[in-house]
DNA sequence: ACCATCAAAATTGTATACAATGGAAAAGAA
DNA sequence: TTCTTTTCCATTGTATACAATTTTGATGGT
């Protein structure tokens, strides 16, 4: 991870995720060089799989914005996220090992110990539920539908909007993990 | 259309997908520059792009390779695919226009025509097929879904098959377009 | 004031030279 | 021979200069 584009594409989607430029904001490339110490090349390089995971998006003429998602547009996207999970853990169910199943149990119960503080701990739940998924995509055994699932539905949407999840929400993905497992 | 990644894109897919190099095949850069007749920047560029449509893929020391695929990836795509665009169409219906639907009839007329005859056109069915799609993802609404079903789940691997398919496969296809066409 | 037209500035796109990395072949030790 | 180590070469990664394109703002005409 010491290329310059990997350093690149860091700095970067940190920058947007907290807050440093707005949804709708036009960014340039040479902006984005200073923010991240590296010339325009290897910069150019994280903009296209920032816009692939659709963190970034470009006008009619290339120029370079943050992207944004009506909540209708986020609405789909877990939907979208649910259809493609329930696909893998279904293909995972085919091929998982006791030990992947023991790993979902203690992840599962990382998960609701730090949601069960007060304030709840919100990246701690990030983190686990993050290697929850990672765990069952690994088991599909389909590294495409993985990299879907990675680079599509990832992270910066479900983060955002992990900051406005109400306790029961929070409780219910626990819950249904634990269905998941017992499905196993 | 004439900027030098969208013609080193469309060469080395067409190169590709013309038989140019089998599936496993490293490619260098240089090679690709060459057959593309640019420098290697557009070149890396296009590069990415296939990489995202699943048609190149990197080593673990980021060397090219023409992607492979097993049966059983291909069957798992084609199962994504039609999760995802059941999905579009589902969302479709919700926003799907009098002369959308009148388009729709009429391409499912090309197509039909298409594979009646002997030998079946496959070209034929497969730019039909593909506007029919086109429409449908269109009246769903969701860019990102679009984005997604045509980046991903796109021509090459259908079209590397379709010209397996058997006469029932292509007819049964016409008549679940129908079906589509119906249920709007 | 309003619109068209042109010049300039800002931005992205491309080529090229060179640096860094990884793999393959050659050389040496057991 | 066989294993290790070293050197060299192929390949990818990065910086920079310049070209092409698009936006912005200015100028002039109506």
């Amino acid at each position: 991870m010491s290329r310059a584009s990997d350093i690149a594409y860091a700095k970067i989607r940190g920058f947007i995720l907290d807050g440093g430029a707005r949804p709708g904001a036009q960014l340039t490339e040479e902006q984005l060089s200073s923010i991240a110490g590296v010339s325009r090349t290897p910069v150019r390089d994280a903009v296209r799989r920032l816009e692939s995971e659709l963190i970034l998006t470009r006008s009619e003429s290339n120029r370079l914005f943050v992207a944004q998602w009506s909540s209708d547009e986020i609405d789909e996207m877990f939907t979208l996220r649910a259809m493609l999970e329930g696909h893998a853990a279904a293909r995972a169910a085919m091929n998982i090992s006791a030990a992947q199943i023991a790993e979902l149990k203690s992840v599962n119960a990382d998960l609701s110990k730090a949601i069960a503080r007060s304030p709840a701990d919100i990246s701690g739940f990030l983190s686990a539920n993050r290697r929850f998924h990672e765990i069952v995509t690994d088991a599909a055994r389909s590294p495409r539908l993985s990299g879907m699932l990675q680079a599509i539905v990832e992270q910066p949407i479900v983060r955002r909007t992990a900051l406005h999840y109400r306790p029961e929400e929070l409780a219910r993905s626990a819950h249904d993990h634990d269905e998941i497992i017992a499905a196993f």
